[in-house]
DNA sequence: CATCGTCATGCATACGTATGCATTACAGCG
DNA sequence: CGCTGTAATGCATACGTATGCATGACGATG
């Protein structure tokens, strides 16, 4: 009943094992990790199998990592914003890429984001062996980034292209053919889009979208741009336009919903004056989401690809370098 | 100008440097992790700081913690909800630890929520040596948090007390007390509470606080359970009180904000016809969150004491079993 | 009876680092 | 000159696993 080890067994290993049961080391190892390849009596495995269950043996993971060349650890590092309670993007993407590596066997690391740490530091520590991969959320711009591409460290980007490396995004560019078009067939003549700056990718695809949509259309553009997510200045210029805007696109649903609190207090009509889009498709549909007309992107879809192609990598095989998801156009209240 | 490595240098290694350099793996070593304990020339060290930039020597993490013993992981394993869009909590609490592990050179690594892993898997990889100490959040009724608490893994709870590990938490009694008479200040003879079931230790809290609140106040209480989140049939048993309620305190923020919706639905006017509060005040101050009156817990500090006296378990030291933070009142528009 | 193939197991090593102990060289001192 | 102390470095090992190669036993086959 009681374990006839003395105090504290410490850690419980195959040597362990295998010198209670007058066994090799090797032997342990080879039935317990199932290798195929050797064979054993079925009285051996039965022998070894109770006594590491009864023992408790659970393998050393950095030890197999050290002997495999390989940690089944998979490192997110969003170079843009951080993960709290306010970003709804991030904690989609860190779920489910969480959840995914779960399912097979991975687990996810969670890199430093913003700039506690100096760039040298991190880069070092991303080329450390401790993670397999790395999923990364940045651009260009970033000097991190760039020698990230030129590393040896397999990488795969999601939602924003990076030269040198494969990239999985939504469609920023058809998403926004697909509000823009849904303005226009609703009769919207003057339709505008708002951002906060031209950083991301996205951002500058989701302008290119809407530029070429609008062209296609033969209706002339209006870019607002204002600083980050400020409403108030964004609402003045849309209704003080040459002629006051009927419809507007916002980069993403944050700054829709923020507009749509500048709209309350300044008295403005949504849809009946202002018509009003969003992007990404991610708000809580129990509480406002489920009325914002917005274009969903598939999120899980995404950080699910972006991990195959990572896996591709980490094996050694060719890539494409850029996987377009589709998107789809959730009709709400606002527009 | 150009490397004189041949082809793919694999890894660049202590012993590699020691070969080109004509010294021992264990000088360069020891110059390298900047050991105290002995001396070299200063030109030899030079030499060696030369060569391992040269090279772009990164010490291996994996190997220095299967020599170390520890790896600088922590791993965080939440057993309720998940992470995603919706998952405000999670959100800030991983964002949080994971800022706080990155300023103490540490990493954070997320453990697989949910139940897609049978426990015994799951409980495998958490002793398995990939982490040095986990944060839990998780309750007494599940089989797998029990079997932690009689492990050797140090673990800290937050948002939740567990019997034998020591916990952080937000004071859920106490906040409780500070809503009701908040509400109580204004003039409010009925106050009711709403919650989706006691399966949370923190709801139980909360529950427990208000009670006592009430009693103190010589309040009747009036507990409202329904279906997770169901705001129609929480509002229901509102109107339909034997004397209808003039406010009632919600278990936290999106239960509140569902119900305001319900509201605005069944046209009563907030807070004329129903005070609302909530708890947590993790909304986005951007957008609805500045119009909810609620109880701000502050999460960071949670986190950050959860990490504190997770390392002094790690270091062997003693640890309080209950350290609870404080939180605050923030008014806003809903009572 | 010698040879050979197969089965079951053991031996030895490597992954890359940190570190206790040993070694060399040399200066200071009586 | 011999002894001792210290500075600078090397040698050897351990962390725990996986795996290539070798070994012994035994039955089958020529």
């Amino acid at each position: 009943m009681h374990d006839d080890e003395t105090a504290h067994p410490d850690r419980v290993t195959s040597r362990g094992i295998a010198r209670k049961l007058r066994l090799s080391q090797s032997t342990v190892s080879r039935v317990l990790s199932g290798s195929k390849d050797y064979q054993y009596s079925e009285e051996t495995r039965k022998r070894i199998q109770a006594k590491a269950e009864q023992m408790g043996y659970r393998p050393h993971a950095v030890a197999q990592s050290l002997r495999q060349g390989r940690t089944r650890v998979i490192g997110f590092c969003s170079r843009h914003g951080r993960l709290d309670a306010r970003n709804v993007f991030l904690a989609e993407i860190i779920g489910s890429l969480q959840r995914d590596c779960s399912d097979h066997g991975e687990f996810l690391m969670l890199q430093s984001f913003a700039a506690e740490t100096s760039d040298d530091v991190e880069y070092g520590e991303l080329l450390s062996g401790r993670i397999d991969g790395l999923i990364l959320h940045g651009n260009d711009d970033d000097p991190l980034v760039r020698r990230l591409s030129g590393s040896s460290l397999p990488v795969v980007a999601v939602a924003g292209r990076v030269t040198g490396m494969p990239a999985v995004l939504c469609d920023d560019f058809g998403g926004m053919g697909l509000a823009v078009r849904h303005l226009a067939e609703r009769g919207h003549p003057r339709i505008g889009f708002t951002h906060g700056g031209r950083r991301l990718a996205s951002v500058r695809d989701r302008i290119e979208g809407y530029l070429a949509a609008m062209a296609d259309l033969g209706l002339e553009p209006h870019l607002i741009e204002v600083e980050y997510e400020e409403a108030t200045p964004a609402l003045a210029a849309i209704r003080s336009a040459t002629c006051p805007l009927t419809a507007v696109c916002c980069w993403n649903d944050v700054t829709a919903l923020v507009l749509l609190e500048a709209c309350v207090t300044a008295n403005v009509l949504v849809p009946a004056d202002l018509a009003v889009m969003g992007f990404d498709g991610l708000l809580d549909t129990r509480l406002v989401g489920q009325h914002l007309t917005t274009i969903s992107a598939h999120w899980p879809e995404v950080t699910h690809r972006a991990l195959d192609l990572l896996r591709m990598r980490m094996g050694g095989y060719e890539t494409p370098d850029e996987t377009i998801i589709d998107v789809s156009v959730h009709v709400g209240l606002t527009a």
